[in-house]
DNA sequence: ATTACTATAGTGCGAGTAA
DNA sequence: TTTACTCGCACTATAGTAA
């Protein structure tokens, strides 16, 4: 679909053969065909054929597609300063309010975001192709969060990553993400802010935000 | 290599283990395992063994590996303006010199190129990861060239595009591809100019070039 | 906890070929 | 010339397991 697009093919149909796919590919002529067949039934290629060939369009789901390969080079090579991710929020187990309630983590909270988080935590689950970003996220300018012990009980280390949120109607800029770090694998990150963001944001479960984490300098 | 690079190996040493990656990725820890002795064998990774997982770093292999994907995304979605290709120095058949010398080809290239060129091609083998390239210049403002009939034979269309030429020493920027319309697959680009490039260029049979084509308007 | 070997299961490739 | 089917083979992934 990249060789496609090259061409052009993501503005307008663009002319091609299998065999022609086939040879800039270093593939076999069937492999080609077979290649676009599976993009088209992927939803990402619209196809016909042709006089000596067939014409093909990217469609805009495979836009979007290419548009997030874009998306991570430029993270790599540092043009882009921010990561954006979309995530659907959930209902948690109220864990993390319970959590970040904890005087040995709020003080900190405080100290380093200069406002005091709202108890209880924002779940949202970030969407599979995300889940790259989450670790990209980390070479983010985050703040660590000590631990302690209370109470016989261990809390660990977190990071804290600030953070904007927003929907398609309202945004709040003043948030964070706290992550445990003592990282076991999650699609789910808990977001915190001054205020009450379910109220603020008039949300409830399944509704879709989209997260904003400046890099700072990469 | 784009999980590893997203997490900022190609900038410094990277801790992951075998499970992390493989569930990052949605395959199994062994596929994980291998993929990065993989990767160490292509020269692409550096790695050594560490507590609870092992360190890597992506080398200069691996980086000019993501730059080229970079940079064709970078040309999807047009951010570049202009293609830069590498290419060796081959003697033609002579062929090209004989068609452009054509009176109807010539009358052509003085119109639309506002120069004359010498009788003669210079022809650029393009290296094997240009390929794509050679398709998305066909996207570039060229002027097409009328094919017209002699002598009972028929010359063909062609595109012509405008792009300099250069090597560690010199540059020359009056040049342009001349390419049939009626395309077959080839890696080879015939360069036209007012002047002798072989004499200009002190060039020899082998030389590597670069060709520098503007991409217009994209 | 890790990494990573061996053996098996599974997927994808291309040759042959029809339309 | 095309596209694209079937099918055998090879490559790739994973399960089981050792270190």
């Amino acid at each position: 679909m990249k060789f496609i697009a090259l061409q052009g093919g993501t503005r307008h149909p663009i002319h091609i053969s299998s065999i022609n796919l086939s040879k800039n590919l270093g593939v076999s002529q069937q492999s080609a065909s077979r290649y676009l067949i599976e993009l088209v039934e992927k939803g990402y290629l619209e196809r016909r054929l042709a006089q000596g060939g067939q014409v093909v369009t990217v469609l805009n789901k495979g836009i979007s597609v290419l548009r997030k390969e874009f998306s991570d080079y430029n993270l790599i090579f540092g043009t882009q300063k921010e990561i954006e991710m979309k995530g659907t929020l959930e209902t948690g187990l109220g864990e993390g309010g319970y959590y970040i309630s904890k005087k040995g983590y709020m003080d900190q909270f405080q100290k380093k975001l200069k406002w005091k988080p709202y108890e209880g935590t924002f779940n949202l689950r970030l969407h599979d192709d995300e889940v790259p970003k989450i670790e990209a996220m980390k070479a983010a300018e985050g703040f660590l969060i000590e631990g302690f012990e209370q109470e016989g009980r261990t809390f660990g280390k977190a990071w804290v990553f600030k953070c904007s949120l927003k929907n398609e109607k309202r945004i709040v800029k003043e948030c964070a993400i706290i992550s445990p770090k003592r990282t076991h694998y999650r699609r789910v990150v808990e977001v915190i802010s001054p205020i009450f963001l379910r109220d603020k944001l008039k949300a409830k479960d399944g509704d879709v935000f989209t997260i904003k984490v400046d890099l700072g300098d990469v």
